[in-house]
DNA sequence: TATATATTGTGAAAAATATCACATATGCAA
DNA sequence: TTGCATATGTGATATTTTTCACAATATATA
């Protein structure tokens, strides 16, 4: 167990697999789950497991393994899914419809509250009982509220903008799918999500399959 | 420059952070572009910019920076952007019809050529001129259509069945988004999207914001 | 031509991350 | 109750990744 701040991205993305994977075992009926078990299912080692687990924590029992329940909720409860957050998304286009009606989401606790879009035959409608709001309204509405966290959904040359609109009215993390990297201050957590990432991730390998020498 | 299979996966995704950059600064009216430059762009250091760079060649002028144009060509060549990749999509939900109809990716040389659904409503239609056909005929279609690369947009549930599937149908490269950790062989490369763990990632930090101390 | 300034490319050092290996603890069977 | 099998938790070690720091090389200017 050690300082909260010192532990690595990489443990917390892990802890999210964790989760997934130990609710999958629930569902399955298991009671309890192994480093080895939870290792294999996510392609990494049983002392990774054991290690990043350690950081919070012995949630387990010699010889035995761990509760899956107990450590669905331990862990969920240490990536704060054990409370509800208000979640707003910008740009109702393809993909901003396709997660607001994602239901997984809720489930963990992001309560998607407030659509915006600024195509005035979108605004005024709703998507799963969700209103479609003005983007102009940005300011007020996330700040009426209480929005805790933003996910961008919008075309790249705009999200810069509605960034600094969104940091402004005081929300501290966002969610950016837009492609490009944005500018926000050091006490606002950004992420990205780039698709094309783990794509373009893909075409590397799948081009250098054969090719086990030398790069030009 | 060093042996093509020691480079890291960092280092691999970066380079497509690097792409986007440079594709923003060409249009952007950019020539050159140094590593400070790219650096600041996409929240690393120069050094960390420079060392990536340098695994696949030396792409700069000392004094001077990178050529925004040829440096992008370049790292598209090396990604394998520069050709073109036979796509199928698996599961027309709302993301799957999302991603169908998401342009950025054709750009980039992933070509869509191929939807697959169970749902007979869906079985005949298409999507921006690209058939969905019957989750059945995957099999035969993929091999036929010579299709590199899936994508499997699909609940849980059957996404292993299907992925099983497809990998006997050849394909050498599947990017996941149902929320499951897919079993496939050595040789397969997989790669999963998981959008809940930004999520996730986003809610850790609101939660421990104002928690410098110790962790129970 | 000489000098000042900018920026790369890269070994070496530092820092971060992952793995090892084993003492420790538990359950079960005889 | 003893012995065996199993599996955690964790310091120590190994590996990987990042950063440092500087020689090398370019442009600009006088």
């Amino acid at each position: 167990m050690q300082n909260i701040r010192k532990i690595s991205d990489s443990t917390i993305r892990r802890l999210s697999l964790y989760y997934r994977a130990l609710s999958n075992s629930e569902k399955d009926g298991y009671f309890t789950v192994s480093s080895q078990d939870l290792a294999k299912k996510e392609r990494l080692t049983p002392a990774q497991v054991r290690k990043d687990l350690s950081f919070f924590g012995s949630f387990g029992t010699r010889g035995l393994g761990y509760p899956v329940k107990e450590l669905k909720e331990k862990i969920g409860s240490i990536l704060g899914l054990n409370r509800s957050w208000n979640v707003a998304l910008i740009g109702v286009g393809n993909l901003g419809s396709a997660l607001a009606s994602y239901k997984e989401f809720q489930k963990q606790g992001f309560h998607i509250k407030l659509l915006f879009d600024n195509d005035p035959k979108k605004i005024g409608s709703s998507i799963d009982g969700i209103p479609i709001l003005d983007i102009k309204q940005i300011g007020t509405q996330l700040k009426q509220n209480k929005i805790d966290l933003v996910i961008m959904t919008l075309p790249g040359h705009t999200a810069q903008g509605v960034a600094e609109e969104v940091v402004r009215a005081g929300v501290k993390a966002i969610l950016n799918f837009a492609p490009v990297s944005l500018k926000v201050p050091e006490d606002v957590f950004l992420r990205n999500e780039n698709m094309a990432i783990e794509l373009e991730y893909l075409s590397f390998c799948l081009k250098n399959r054969n090719n086990p020498g030398k790069h030009a």
